[in-house]
RNA sequence: GUCCCAGUAGCUCAGCUGGAUAGAGCAACAGCCUUCUAAGCUGUGGGUCGCAGGUUCGAAUCCUGCCUGGGACGCCA
């Protein structure tokens, strides 16, 4: 869907701007059909310019007229209980809303909608799977990961919010020719009474250094290749230690997983397609797909000008553009899904345009839903961070510090907090993910440990404490929802009302793009105009006082409600 | 070499489905707590929107070329 598209918006999410639409249409006739004038509406960027704004000059050319004419004849025209005045500016009819009107339905909508404000239903009765996080076991949970989990977990939130069924996929990387290297180095220098008390720290050394030292001794190549074959052959030591560096890294990961208070519907590890990907290879062989290249077997893509996706290495073995295709098949087959997301790096969209196109070959209707959300990497001093070479950052370190300075911060500012830990918790986890989200997620972003353990200006602390400010007036205040009065008088409480009243719509914009940034941005808007009006107006024993604390109560249920849409829990108190 | 992405204030980034005077945060400077949590608010300074063309009434936004950085380009995932 994209924006003005009438089917579906039946609930309405700016009704002034459908008034509008209509109107125009209605004045100018068939040739500008209110679509196409509900598409070119804007929002003016200044206060002074009013609420809607319609630019006059596509008008121009068929009409005949100079745009400050027609702006001028068509101002006189426009008339609607939901407009207070309707003035031209230089081309543009600028839009002024009935303040009164529009304030009180919107906070009477926020009170009666309470959580589902914002909630759409356009997506009901359809399905999403996700596929994010993917760790590797036996690997440090990276700052990668990170971008990948709090990403797609966002993006899930945002797709039930406009109705979706979702199905979140963790799908591990158990398996690979690496691990066939990790057997190999662990038959060497492994130590199991201290891989046993820190599992990934200590399987990751040993795997760096089997890199280093393949350098200068080459023959390690082969005996990591034959680990390999070990494993692929169900050897039993081999098995057994896979097994176990995979429950123990699994266990690792969730811990993380819970402090970031993220949930899967299935983890399941690539190893769980190896007996199932003959039945690919088969598939593609009967559609006369499969063509033999340098003792290879791959699909060829040259009509798609991409170059040829590879099922079968040379040793008969499959790799993982095998698997993926195995996968997807087997979870279109297992829940039908209208939209496959795969959140994974930039780095693979070629891989994945291979997928898409291979499963196109295989004529399978549902090959274009599949989507790669892609997003940029974590740099390091500009360039990409490798296991390899010991240089990835470890989230859990990063986690912890954030919630350390967070409690510090406590400690500092409010010291009779009772609740002290739980939330520095939720303040340096918030913190962590929404560094991350806040971005547009196609971006690269440079790690740095500092921006991320910023809690001032645009950052999640800075929300949180609007909501816990806005909290205790209503505490204070003693707010009753039974009596809650939407009739605000002062002028000064506009901007917040109109912020409130966007975020249907920014939530409907975000899914839509696949991008939790819009959110996050719109979060910081929000608790901005929040805290203007928070300085700038008394509420507590000023004029109004109950309309003031129904309107801030709106507000905390929309920013309460769009934090959970990121991922980020709400204290009620920091 | 081919393909993809990015280049906007000192730094991190918005804006890029074309529109009015290019916006935030950080950093710098100047103010605001006997009053609702100062993790806040207000103000000042700071920009050849990588460069050059083109399309348009109008371009940071779209098109072309170039420069710079990053990524990907079969037997890793």
């Amino acid at each position: 869907m994209r924006r003005g598209d009438f089917l579906y918006l039946k609930e309405v999410i700016y009704m002034e701007k459908h008034v509008l639409a209509l109107q125009l249409s209605h004045i100018l006739g068939e040739k500008f059909p209110r679509e196409w004038i509900y598409d070119h509406i804007e929002t003016p960027k200044l206060e002074k310019m009013g609420d809607l704004a319609f630019p006059c000059f596509k008008l121009s050319p068929s009409l005949r007229k100079p745009p400050q004419e027609l702006a001028n004849e068509l101002a006189l025209q426009l008339k609607h209980d939901l407009f207070e005045s309707v003035q031209p500016v230089s081309g543009y009819i600028n839009i002024f809303l009935n303040k009164k009107f529009t304030t009180e339905h919107t906070l009477k909508q926020i009170l009666t909608e309470r959580e589902n404000f914002g909630k759409h239903q356009f997506g009901k009765g359809k399905t999403v799977v996700l596929d994010l996080s993917a760790p590797n076991i036996a690997k440090p949970f990276s700052m990668g990961h990170l971008r990948s989990t709090v990403i797609g977990n966002a993006i899930a939130n945002l797709a039930e919010h406009c109705g979706y069924e979702t199905i979140k996929i963790n799908y591990i990387g158990d398996y690979g020719t690496q691990f066939g290297k990790l057997l190999a180095a662990y038959k060497k220098w492994g130590d199991e009474q201290r891989i046993q008390s820190n599992p990934i720290a200590e399987l990751t050394k040993i795997y760096v250094r089997f890199h280093e030292e393949s350098k200068n001794h080459p023959q390690l190549i082969e005996e990591g290749r034959l680990w390999f074959k070990k494993l692929e052959h169900q050897d039993e030591e081999a098995l057994r230690l896979w097994k176990w560096f995979k429950d123990a890294s699994l266990e690792e990961f969730d811990k993380i997983y819970h402090l970031l208070g993220v949930t899967f519907d299935l983890t399941r590890g690539e190893a769980y397609y190896n007996d199932k990907m003959e039945a690919t290879v088969d598939l593609l062989k009967k559609r006369h797909l499969l063509k033999a290249s340098d003792g290879a077997q791959v699909v060829r893509l040259d009509e798609q000008g991409l170059p040829p996706c590879l099922i079968k290495k040379s040793d008969g073995t499959t790799i993982y553009a095998t698997r993926d295709l195995t996968a997807a098949i087997d979870r279109y087959q297992s829940y039908s899904f209208d939209e496959a997301l795969y959140v994974v790096g930039h780095e693979q969209s070629l891989h994945f345009q291979q997928i898409k196109h291979v499963l196109n070959k295989l004529e399978l209707p549902w090959a274009d839903s599949i989507k790669h959300i892609s997003f940029g990497m974590m740099l390091q001093n500009g360039s990409k961070m490798s296991t390899r070479r010991g240089k990835t950052i470890l989230l859990e370190q990063v986690l912890e510090e954030a919630i350390h300075k967070a409690k510090v911060n406590i400690e500092e500012k409010n010291p009779k907090l009772t609740n002290k830990n739980d939330a520095a918790r939720q303040v340096g986890v918030g913190a962590v993910i929404f560094h991350d989200l806040k971005h547009d997620r196609r971006n690269d972003v440079e790690f740095s440990l500092n921006d991320m353990l910023t809690f001032e200006g645009n950052t999640a602390p800075y929300l949180q404490y609007a909501y816990v400010r806005a909290r205790s007036l209503l505490q204070k205040g003693d707010f009753d929802e039974q009596h809650a009065d939407p009739h605000l008088e002062e002028e000064i409480t506009w901007p917040l009302v109109k912020q409130l009243k966007a975020f249907p719509h920014v939530v409907e914009q975000s899914y839509m793009n696949y991008d939790p940034s819009k959110t996050a941005k719109y979060l910081l808007e929000l608790a901005r105009t929040f805290n203007q009006f928070y300085t700038h107006s008394k509420i507590i024993g000023g004029s109004d006082q109950q309309a003031k604390l129904t309107l801030v109560f709106s507000f905390t249920i929309v920013i309460k409600e769009g934090l959970q849409l990121l991922g980020i829990e709400a204290p009620e108190e920091m």
